[in-house]
DNA sequence: GTTTTAAATTGACTGCGGTCAAGACGAGAA
DNA sequence: TTCTCGTCTTGACCGCAGTCAATTTAAAAC
């Protein structure tokens, strides 16, 4: 079911992982080896293995078993669940950097998730059973883990409630609003990171609607051409905001903020 | 904001706790307590208070900074978030034995969720500061909390594909199929552990919707009674298995079970 | 350059689930 | 019993997002 793996091959390798790990922004996770001691972060890493995979290629399909802890080192990901009539629901989509199946192998039984790589990818597969024997010796990991992984619980649980909850047009104002806190709160533009069917699935609607929902925000001064958004003013997402987001604000209770989230 | 906290009182309470805490199904979550050494067990045990909280009382607010780990001793809370303009998405609905502000303890920032009690409950509270410098030197206790906080994601990520792909009916066979295997896999009656409209929303749909989909499932051999559900054949709920259900399920691979999920 | 393919957009139609309102039912109190 | 209140159910209507299909656009392939 799954590829050959090539031999570890270090050195230059374990530099450019600890450089991925530099965490930068408040609304982003912690790395998986932040604060390690010298002799933990080499357990981790002598016994890992690096895998190249080419796009579209299914990395997990549902219902495997899970022997590895994923670490992004190039290239991108998306973890989804899709039902048997084939209707596909987008849980993460990851980028360099990112882990996956963090999660997954403390759940218990098989993988409830695909994944799938959406571009050529090369992944730094960290044994499952490594992780599971160092967390009950090294709190350090442990923490770490539960930071990640109540970070992907969070995100979790405002998707959720942005399906229940919202309509089209704000769940793509809330998209916008959360890539350009994580991209540059000062910029003008954002960057669509994925193609926009990809968006459209993540945030729980068609391709089409996706365009309609687009050509409303235009009226309200985000434009999007191709991959770039740009907005005709600094505060115009500040109407898709909500309290967990408001607290990461830089520009939180200034007077141009006159959102319902920030308070 | 919060009420007055009454002072400890252990004794004849840790056993109740430890006895709670015995998980006898597959498809639940481990305790907290699991496996601690007696000395740390103690830590959190000494430092932690009991309160009593009447029904509809709120917990926790969205944005208040959360001091303490919820373990319910008696009672039901449900965990959700709310919007401004008033509507409501569940997160999780829970009874005795189980924790809650277990993940957001450790996510940063303010609380991204409410909690209200349901019934009058009494709650175990173990503050935050505790856990959080426990974990760096109990593995174990990493350990349990991960295996917590993955199951609340894997329930998160159930349920966001539920609202994507899943139609209101199948949404609700489903619902029944895990209560089902939650209580008792071998009768054929469940029992609705929660009113009606909190199920409904839940399950992100209206209770008008939630009624019509009852219907829809009596005509398949499912007939519900206000609180009691009758299964007119064993395996009228099968229809609604997925893969990581079927992965628990008692009866997967016989021949009685044709559903989709059973390979 | 041209051709081929995939993604995105737009339009027209439909249907599902939300909304609103009325009615049924049950639990509890007087 | 009867009244009240809250939950649930049922019916009628409507609007939004899904569906299907046609078109445009962009990007690869040659």
């Amino acid at each position: 079911m799954s590829d050959n793996i090539p031999p570890s091959s270090h050195g230059n390798l374990s530099t450019d992982i600890l450089s991925l790990s530099q965490t930068n922004n408040p609304d982003s996770p912690v790395s998986i080896f932040k604060g390690l001691s010298e002799d933990n972060l080499q357990n981790l890493l002598s016994n890992s293995s690096v895998r190249s995979v080419e796009q579209g290629r299914e990395i997990i399909q549902q219902g495997d078993e899970v022997k590895y802890l994923y670490f992004i080192v190039e290239g991108s990901v998306k973890t989804l669940r899709s039902s048997i009539d084939g209707d596909e629901a987008t849980i993460r989509m990851l980028k360099a950097g990112d882990t996956f199946m963090d999660a997954v192998i403390f759940m218990g039984g098989t993988s409830p998730i695909r994944a799938t790589a959406l571009k050529p990818s090369k992944l730094l597969l960290i044994p499952a059973s490594i992780i599971r024997s160092q967390v009950l010796r090294d709190g350090q990991l442990g923490d770490n883990l539960l930071h990640i992984v109540t970070w992907h619980y969070k995100n979790a649980m405002q998707q959720i409630d942005s399906i229940v909850t919202k309509t089209p047009v704000e769940r793509l104002g809330y998209y916008f609003l959360k890539l350009h806190m994580e991209q540059d709160s000062e910029s003008m533009d954002i960057n669509l990171p994925f193609q926009k069917s990809m968006i459209a699935n993540h945030l729980g609607m068609k391709p089409e609607t996706f365009s309609r929902a687009l050509k409303k925000l235009k009226e309200m001064g985000i434009d999007v051409d191709h991959e770039r958004i740009t907005m005709r003013e600094a505060y115009s997402l500040c109407h898709f905001c909500d309290t967990d987001t408001a607290f990461n604000c830089p520009k939180q209770g200034t007077t141009d903020c006159k959102s319902g989230g920030c308070s």
